[in-house]
DNA sequence: CCTACCGATCGGTAGG
DNA sequence: CCTACCGATCGGTAGG
């Protein structure tokens, strides 16, 4: 019996650790004994705590998936609230998780590709989901004249690909905390850059 | 002496079959094997035209951002034309660039990491002295009264971000042309989501 | 969690 | 452009 417990298990440290080091190198250039040597073990040893290097790139896009629907929901529970506010508080939501753990956030966002099948369609089967709830969330505050954009597909696009620019600068000793980036970002996209109407 | 010239070197030939399995694969997850298979020829034999892999990747990332810098340079050279135009201009170019050749724009935006150094640091001062040019832009027009955002940086950066998703989505036989595209990104940009003013 | 190891595959080269 | 090959390294396993 340890007389310390560890702070969290193995299983979660190698994760943790596995997650830092393909979003810093990318999942295919980085090998199961570098993961080791850094965990201070040897390469052998990870297998007694994990089946596969892809288990960890698994359950770290997945994991995601789940927390960025989560957010979506709690953003948009109250459906009789204003479009515009929803719509902040799914931005809100979506930094919130980019920003809590940039690490995973840039694996989900850019390593999903070295999923295998099937697990790779379900993947982007997810992540269209997503996608289009974003949308129809637009679409609907168009259609109630909350809010005009001259195409909620490009909209949506825009909107997610702008947040999702964010674990590539984004630092946690930064000057702003998370919810100032998460506002200042709404603000943004909500305003556009224009001052006064100009000739198209 | 070939009775009918190849229609491109060889040399180019593996750049661009490259470039391709890099953006669908990963640069690090993408044999010499492979890519020679693909252009029907032993591994061995790609050498007596390329020093190296990474020579390809080099190429690619190093001229791309010549044509970026080249485009930005052609869009802001009437210095004296309104800012707003200067930025559409500059928009435009940039998805030029983006979509003439999608492939070649994934590895520039995302397979950088594995230039070595000091290549993959030069690269990152191309890549940040880009940035730092519409960041200028749009802030010379903010003292112009002609653009307005909540921060310049964030300004900057939801700018690119939003453009630079395009190789993401973009199909070439595609309803919208390049061109309606750019239109319709600097449109989304500068008018944003709001209708109406709305209480922070 | 380690030692010792498996077969497979990697980027690249020599010599023709 | 091919054949034949180099040393290195890969993800993963057996047995303890």
């Amino acid at each position: 019996m340890p007389t310390v417990a560890p702070q969290r298990s193995r299983k979660a440290q190698i994760d943790r650790t596995a997650t830092a080091m393909f979003r810093a190198r990318g999942f295919a250039a980085t090998s199961m004994r570098e993961l080791a040597t850094e965990l201070g073990l040897e390469a052998g040893s990870l297998y007694s705590h994990i089946k596969s290097k892809e288990e960890i790139l698994h359950r770290v896009c997945f994991g995601l998936a789940e927390d960025f629907f989560a957010g979506f929901a709690a953003a948009t529970a109250q459906g009789s609230a204003p479009i515009a506010t929803q719509l902040r508080q799914a931005i809100e939501a979506h930094v919130r998780v980019l920003t809590r753990d940039s690490a995973a956030s840039a694996v989900f966002l850019h390593e999903w590709r070295h999923l295998s099948e099937p697990a790779r369609t379900e993947f982007l089967a997810l992540r269209d989901r997503y996608e289009v709830a974003f949308r129809a969330l637009i679409q609907r505050g168009m259609a109630q004249g909350e809010l005009h954009a001259p195409d909620a597909v490009f909209a949506a696009l825009t909107l997610l690909a702008s947040l999702n620019w964010l674990p590539a600068w984004y630092r946690p000793d930064g000057k702003l905390t998370p919810d100032e980036i998460a506002h200042r970002l709404a603000e943004q996209l909500l305003s556009g850059l224009r001052r006064t109407e100009e000739p198209v």
